[in-house]
DNA sequence: CTGTTAGCGCATTCAG
DNA sequence: CTGAATGCGCTAACAG
């Protein structure tokens, strides 16, 4: 029971905390290595007398258990792998905050990724991202390579498809339907009276389906012809500013729709500019309201999504899933979190 | 040389590929476990007749290495953990896509934190993360608990603390002195003539430092009872918009300074909707300029810095230190990356 | 250039 | 409730 060890107690604190081990722990408490596991990770399995030995040996050593020792003997990383675009866009921003909240609140931790829409770099990030063995991966999207799919299919993990609406998901997908959303904004506004369109959009593939989809429900409502102009991603206050500025050159719409909030508020800035009344002269659509942008401009109408719904979805269905033990999908899920047109106009 | 494996090769690729091993694929390339390692991480010391074979039986099995056990062997985990507040502000957007551009070049992953301000939270990731072993760890700001200081220094790996400067880093410090921003910017608008203040904040303590560093210089300028607003994180349109009326309720004063860019493009619509001009009316200054806000509202006056930058800095200098060899801080590296008053006020 | 030996730090599985 | 043996998958260090 009483163990002789060398180190003086007082200065174990100022020790090679970095190196400490299990078992150096072990040792200091007189108990052995399994037990400081076992008092760490399920201690109500430990009598609380031992309990606190080992916690106050946890405590003189500021030992810090080594999750990739832990990790490889138990194939349980406690790792969630997120892969997104861009957080520049801020589109996103929501979605991450309520994800990481809710994957916090359970011990998981997060490994993100950037892939800047390029499918061969999300390709490249998946593969290396897997080396690590993650419980489950997060992407957003539902347009990935076939060796994407493949090896995320593999992997025998939970993954889930955000942002967007499929009916071949690779296992679970949260999100909404970008053509239909195009769809539902034309008919609505074509309803509204509106003949003359304008279409601001950045090179986003779910802002250009968004948009293609839209052009193509004005076209069976015989309205063509409608300016389209596409710019790269991100989408900036500037870049909206120039892309009005370029659409009202050929054209002169009644109604500008945009691929985010942040794009219409620099065709804001452009109408104010040119002395056009908005949404009279000149009415503005957006897309997402993340940051509440209809409430400060009343005039800026918008199409509402709820980025910390899907964040928050999301961390629920991986949570269920490493609960219930099963690693491999044993049930599919399709969440359509929907969204919401908010109309300021007067048409 | 001509080990048999009873494997079907062609079968191989739908194979199990989540359960193959380096031995595994040692076995069917007819190698030792070890040379493929070599082959897959260090390939100039191995012949290419055999770098083939190795790579054909990785491609055949599906081979994933697994980090976890690579990681503990190698005590490298190629990880890299950013602690940052939150990604909502978008303060830290430019900054995070260059760190992460950077590493992933490398070949080093990110594991993110989000702290949401909160030191308490920030101490925990700390704990939480440093069991992944992670190879060097980024924060924000250079305000931390003692234990999150102890614990980050004992790791003994690199630390960047970024968006702040102090003259006790606890290893590299990147960014720019708030409080000299704060004063320089004071004294900038006292020559200029300005005399009428207001200050519009929200409670990021960065962002708090600023202001009142920019209320005491003012003070020493003898100019006191500065209108002081004060948000709760995160900045929004709808609260720079508040906060403005809030200000303007009870006094009238020449120039609004606040803490972000967002907040000045709330301050914006307001003085729009109040009939003010601006600046003539009433002068706005923001801070970022990270969206490039001032190109798009010319009337808008701020304080630029360069995300991007630290970001980029941040990158090279972690790298730096990787490849040097040295884990522990050999040398203290301590860079202003300063600031820029851009000014649009004809005053 | 390639193989062998040893062990990284921990958790699973059984005994006690 | 606690302990001992075993191996997770890989790489360092050496030997050839």
């Amino acid at each position: 029971m009483e163990e002789t060890y060398e180190r003086k107690q007082g200065d174990a604190v100022d020790g090679h905390a970095e190196s400490m081990t299990l078992i150096d722990v072990a040792r200091i408490a007189g108990v052995a290595p399994m037990t400081v596991s076992r008092a760490l990770h399920r201690p109500e399995l430990v009598r609380s007398a031992t309990q606190k030995k080992v916690l106050d040996a946890v405590r003189a050593t500021g030992y810090v258990p080594n999750m990739l020792a832990g990790g490889l003997a138990s194939s349980k990383s406690s790792l969630v792998a997120v892969l997104l675009p861009t957080i520049a866009s801020s589109v996103f921003a929501d979605t991450v905050q309520a994800l990481m909240d809710g994957l916090t609140a359970a011990r998981y931790q997060t490994l993100l990724g950037l892939t800047g829409y390029s499918a061969q770099r999300e390709e490249e990030f998946v593969e290396a991202i897997l080396g690590r063995r993650p419980d489950g991966v997060v992407l957003a999207g539902t347009d990935h390579t076939d060796v994407t799919v493949e090896r995320l299919t593999r992997a025998k993990i939970p993954v889930v498809e955000i942002w967007d609406l499929t009916d071949t998901p690779i296992d679970i997908v949260i999100g909404f339907s970008h053509e239909r959303l195009g769809e539902e904004l034309a008919r609505h506004l074509v309803k509204k009276g509106y003949r003359r369109f304008g279409v601001l959009t950045v090179d986003d593939p779910r802002a250009l389906r968004r948009a293609n989809s839209f052009i193509h429900e004005l076209q069976r409502h015989d309205i063509d012809n409608v300016p389209f102009e596409i710019r790269h991603a991100p989408a900036t206050l500037q870049v909206g500013r120039e892309g009005a500025s370029a659409v009202l050159k050929g054209s002169a719409p009644e109604i500008l729709v945009c691929s985010s909030d942040t794009l219409a508020q620099g065709v804001l800035a452009e109408a104010a500019s040119r002395g056009l009344k908005v949404p009279q002269d000149l009415a503005v659509m957006g897309f997402g309201d993340l940051n509440a942008a209809a409430h400060v401009y009343p005039a800026l109408s918008t199409v509402r999504v709820d980025g910390g719904a899907i964040g928050a979805r999301t961390a629920q269905a991986l949570l269920e899933r490493f609960a219930s033990g099963d690693r491999v999908k044993d049930y599919p899920v399709r969440l359509d979190t929907g969204f919401t047109i908010i109309d300021r106009d007067s048409a």
